[in-house]
DNA sequence: AATATCCGTATTTTT
DNA sequence: TACGGATATT
């Protein structure tokens, strides 16, 4: 969008504004404007959504209608004259993205479509692809999931000689989360590894030589992991030239779970204020549970300090549960040391309390959610009015049984590992070195793929795809490494002469310039011979696998290019069991499982939480601090705040601790320590066997002396 | 040098 | 379960 018809626009908006927002306020109320719904809105919902000066902040409790506002927000914009594509819409998660544009599509306004949004990672891998050159990446470049990072970081740890056995130098998995943190929080690496690593300490200069070599690596590679995005998003943003033409192209940015945002979000949120345009936030602090990610709190709460003239509006009304559910959620809340005072309103009639059913193991548990489900069935709630959640995903393995049994269906969100799949990546990284050559990452797995090609060689064919080995000096332009394995001057064992071929002929196929490229889905298609080939050498379910790459086909026919693919493969997996599946029917009932995480800004009519037990939540891994503690609390808080009529919290007793399903390692458990301030709110329901209900078949005594002495007299 | 096999270990949540 | 690491085998 030229620059100048934005100024000329922003110039024509200020004018039709300035005299207009009392005359607004007034006709909005009298005529009933009926296209953007305020008359549904109550005084400060309405206020956020006429709200003209440059800086907003909401401050939204739980169900207090705060995607309605935003999108009654984006209504008045755009029935002001703002052009869609001048409004950008940011969230942190994928969910509550999709949910936000969604509802603005559902305006039924034509041009509402066209309105810009996604995750603050999904518009920044969007803008990059534009400006690549810009900031000095390819532009086929390649984004990196975890499972990338992770492999990079090992490869540099050991190419660093870091890591000899004995050494207890950090896996490159807890390195990648160490340089996560700091990209991602911003806090220097020293303090980082005392405060969260405190273990590796002796180590920090080892870890920063990793880490540096990484960031090298990945530069020379021409790729970006996830924080890298953020990064180089806010650092266009803050460049003198490139930022103003970049942050000029919206009049207003929308930013939703605004409480769960890090200092890099934040900062880019500021650069798109300096440089003219109005910022809306909206958020919770009550509801923020990506502190582990380094989203902060303080964000939300120095938002005002942070940019002039904010206005902060509190949304308290909640138009999503009963009084009886509310009564629970704000005990919780009045047992956080240090929220905000937003104590819920319900509008709704009253219900009945929640539960709180005791259960004797996991077993049982999952028995009773099903019979739980089941009769809320038969009262007329529908399957997929009713969502199952939990703190892990591995904490819904006994139910997603006990639920198969009983032939209940049910789609899963969250823990659903479909990018782990090494055929996935496998996959990923033939496509990835069609648009970038230099992905080193991906040419090693592929060649580690071959028959006959190890660590070794595949150093080796890496050096010649570099144009590192000898008599490679000839170099005709568009000489890359793509090129020269295409010509065959990367020298392979006869024993990869096969697949070679194939792989070859379907890359050929597939690398035609820009408009001639096949579809990618197609391109997929091309690619079976050589997956069909390589993967039933490697692995006893081939077909199982060579059926994922169907899927990953449709997938693909989604997107028009293959780099919009990956991106989006990378960015936005599929986190359900029902994306994979195909087109969904919209007539299909199915129970909701969900991970809180994943949960957020959900509801249903009824929500069964599950596993509330000290260990699982709070999680016994999030038990190092106080902060870590407070925010399971807030979790839980986020599991209660989803339910609309009704609310079941799990207990089982006793449950596997997190570990080896084989080693039966099970402990007796105490209810979650959050559980003490609801008593007074909710019912209890105990669910145990008393132990003569169960009958003794044999005394303990008995069965091992039979077993034992058998054994050793055979 | 690659591959097969065994053992021990660790294990959240999301982009 | 699944992965990394070490050892044994081809």
């Amino acid at each position: 969008m030229p620059s100048s018809s934005a100024v000329v626009h922003r110039a024509e908006v200020a004018l039709a504004v300035a005299d207009a927002p009392a005359r607004r306020a007034e006709q909005a109320v009298t005529t009933g404007r009926s296209r953007i719904g305020l008359e549904d809105l109550n005084p400060e919902q309405r206020r956020a959504a006429l709200h003209d000066g440059r800086s907003l902040l909401v401050v939204a409790g739980a169900g207090s209608g705060k995607t309605r506002t935003l999108v009654s927000r984006v209504a008045r914009l755009l029935d002001d004259g703002t052009p869609p594509e001048r409004i950008l819409l940011l969230t942190f998660t994928r969910r509550a993205s999709s949910e936000m544009l969604r509802r603005v599509r559902a305006l039924g306004l034509d041009d509402a479509r066209r309105v810009t949004g996604g995750t603050f990672h999904a518009v920044a891998h969007a803008t990059l692809r534009r400006q690549a050159r810009a900031v000095g990446l390819p532009p086929g470049f390649t984004v990196l999931d975890p499972g990338d990072v992770t492999d990079l970081i090992s490869i540099v740890r050991t190419e660093e000689g870091l890591g000899e056995r004995g050494s207890r130098f950090p896996r490159a998995r807890t390195i990648a989360e160490i340089g996560g943190r700091v990209s991602a929080a911003q806090e220097p690496l020293s303090e980082v590894v005392l405060e969260r690593f405190p273990w590796c300490r002796e180590h920090v200069d080892g870890v920063r030589t990793v880490l540096q070599g990484f960031h090298q690596r990945k530069r020379a590679m021409g790729v970006v992991d996830f924080d890298d995005l953020l990064l180089l998003w806010r650092a266009l943003l803050q460049h003198a030239e490139a930022g103003p033409a970049l942050a000029g192209a919206f009049d207003h940015v929308l930013v939703d779970e605004f409480q769960d945002t890090n200092a890099v979000q934040a900062d880019i949120v500021a650069a798109l204020h300096r440089h003219g345009a109005s910022v809306t936030c909206v958020g919770d602090d009550a509801q923020a549970i990506y502190g582990f990610r380094g989203a902060t709190v303080e964000n939300i709460r120095m938002l005002p300090t942070r940019l002039p003239e904010t206005e902060v509006i509190t949304l308290h009304r909640n138009y999503r549960s009963t009084p009886e559910i509310l009564a629970s959620a704000n005990a919780l809340l009045r047992s956080m040391p240090d929220a905000f005072e937003k104590e819920l309103t319900s509008v709704r009639p009253t219900g009945p309390s929640p539960q709180v059913v005791i259960s004797d193991d996991e077993g049982d548990q999952a028995e009773a959610i099903s019979l739980a489900v089941l009769d809320a069935r038969e009262r007329g709630v529908a399957l997929k009015e009713q969502a199952v959640l939990f703190r892990t995903g591995h904490h819904a393995d006994l139910l997603e049984v006990e639920l198969g049994l009983r032939d209940i269906p049910f789609v899963k969100f969250g823990g659903l590992k479909f990018l782990d799949r090494a055929h996935v990546k496998d996959l990923r990284a033939v496509l990835r070195v069609l648009d970038n050559p230099g992905d080193e990452l991906a040419w090693d797995r592929i060649l580690r793929l071959l028959p006959g090609v190890g660590p070794g060689r595949a150093r080796a064919a890496m050096e010649a795809l570099r144009g590192e080995g000898p008599a490679q000096q000839d170099g005709p332009s568009g000489d890359d490494p793509l090129r020269r394995f295409l010509d065959g001057r990367v020298s392979l064992p006869a024993s990869t002469d096969v697949e070679v071929g194939l792989l070859v002929a379907a890359w050929a196929f597939s690398a035609g310039d820009d408009g001639r490229a096949p579809e990618p889905g197609v391109q997929i298609d091309a690619l079976r011979p050589f997956c069909a080939r390589v993967w039933s050498a490697l692995h006893e379910d081939a077909p199982a696998r060579l059926s994922d790459l169907d899927q990953l086909a449709t997938l693909a026919g989604r997107h028009g290019t293959r780099s919009a693919f990956l991106g989006a493969l990378t960015l936005d997996p599929p986190v359900s069991t029902s994306d994979l599946a195909g087109p969904p029917h919209l007539d299909d009932d199915h129970l909701v499982l969900s991970t809180i995480h994943s949960a957020k800004g959900g509801e249903w009519k009824h929500v069964h939480v599950m596993h509330a037990v000290d260990g699982a939540i709070p999680s016994d891994m999030a038990l190092r601090n106080r902060d870590e503690l407070e925010e399971e609390r807030r979790l839980f808080y986020v599991a209660l705040t989803r339910a609309r009529d009704e609310l079941t919290v799990h207990v089982p007793l006793r449950f596997h601790h997190d570990g080896p399903k084989h080693h039966d390692r099970h402990s007796y458990a105490q209810p979650s320590r959050f559980l003490a301030p609801l008593t007074e709110t909710t019912q209890r329901v105990d669910q145990t066997r008393p132990a003569e209900a169960v009958p003794r078949l044999l005394s303990a005594r008995t069965a091992i002396d039979d077993l034992v002495t058998g054994l050793l007299d055979g």
